[in-house]
DNA sequence: AACAGGGACAACCGCAACTCA
DNA sequence: GTGAGTTGCGGTTGTCCCTGT
């Protein structure tokens, strides 16, 4: 059974677009615009299934975009912008005007992975390859600890921090499971040292309860506020404040707080650069 | 000249996220 | 709140073209 098809394919086209087609699929949205793709191509006279007319106008037929050679510059942004965002072309592509992200991810596949081996760099992970097959240090004895230092924001205390390439190991609050599908900041190594440009402020304010209480019952639900501060070399700048609940660990002294659900990092949904999910006040 | 192999890129497919009734 | 419909994304495939043999 299943969801049905999204169009008759019996009745469209496939493979190559002809002149004719991008012809009518050009003068449609110049005249009606972009939009419901679904009943585009009928209305457009055109065999083609939407989803394919979105691609065609996306990747090949819009007017701003940038034909020709990827340059130097643009090679070297998509390699930073990849070390942060991983494959998420899309966001990639819109940091660089007039490319697509099917553009960027052809061009990654078929150029910049191969340059970055030549330089000696794992493309997935954007470091150094070291001869032969080395394993990665087991991530799970990698519980890191990320320095805090307390100050006074309005008069509410803070406890802040700073991921850097060099994670000081003093006091606070210790990051004991790091989940994120990009390579910031995860898998075994400091996000650092795969980005060294990175910087990530986090805040959190001490959990309170929504009846004011200061000093938690940690059996009741209680609220952190988190504040989260991300720049980078790029000028990448976002921040964001959000209400995270507690789950009621059994020792009442972990609190976990899903960051990455409540930020939108450059247009990021969902966890997709930072999902901390666990952090422990000692 | 013919063929094989590989690179480049356009297009397709499946899935997840989102929207809306 | 739920489910169907729609859109967008990322991985993969197909095809064309160039180069070497």
């Amino acid at each position: 059974m299943g969801r049905s098809p999204c169009c008759e394919k019996a009745h469209t086209n496939k493979g190559a677009w002809t002149k004719e087609e991008d012809d009518r699929l050009i003068a449609y949205i110049r005249a009606h615009g972009e939009g419901c793709w679904r009943s585009l191509p009928k209305a457009a006279g055109l065999l083609r299934c939407g989803k394919s007319c979105r691609l065609r106008w996306i990747n090949y037929l819009r007017p701003d975009l940038k034909r020709g050679n990827f340059t130097e510059e643009e090679d070297e942004v998509i390699i930073k912008l990849h070390s942060l965002l991983g494959n998420k072309w899309s966001l990639i592509a819109g940091r660089l005007p007039g490319r697509t992200d099917n553009e960027i991810k052809n061009y990654w596949n078929t150029h910049i992975r191969r340059k970055l081996l030549s330089r000696g760099i794992d493309p997935t992970t954007h470091r150094p390859i070291t001869g032969g097959e080395q394993p990665p240090p087991p991530p799970q004895q990698e519980a890191k600890t990320i320095s805090f230092n307390n100050n006074n924001n309005e008069g509410k205390m803070m406890r802040s921090c700073v991921i850097s390439p060099s994670t000081s190991n003093s006091s606070g609050i210790s990051k004991e499971e790091e989940k994120s599908s990009s390579p910031v900041g995860g898998g075994g190594e400091g996000g650092g040292e795969r980005c060294p440009d990175l910087n990530l402020e986090l805040r959190i304010s001490p959990p309170y309860q929504s009846n004011g209480q200061q000093q938690p019952d940690h059996h009741q639900p209680y609220q952190s506020t988190v504040s989260l501060c991300f720049t980078c070399s790029l000028g990448i700048k976002s921040s964001k404040d959000c209400v995270c609940d507690n789950n009621h660990s059994s020792s009442g002294r972990s609190t976990s707080i899903n960051i990455g659900g409540a930020c939108d990092f450059l247009g990021l949904k969902g966890s997709s650069i930072l999902d901390y999910r666990s952090l422990e006040m000692k």
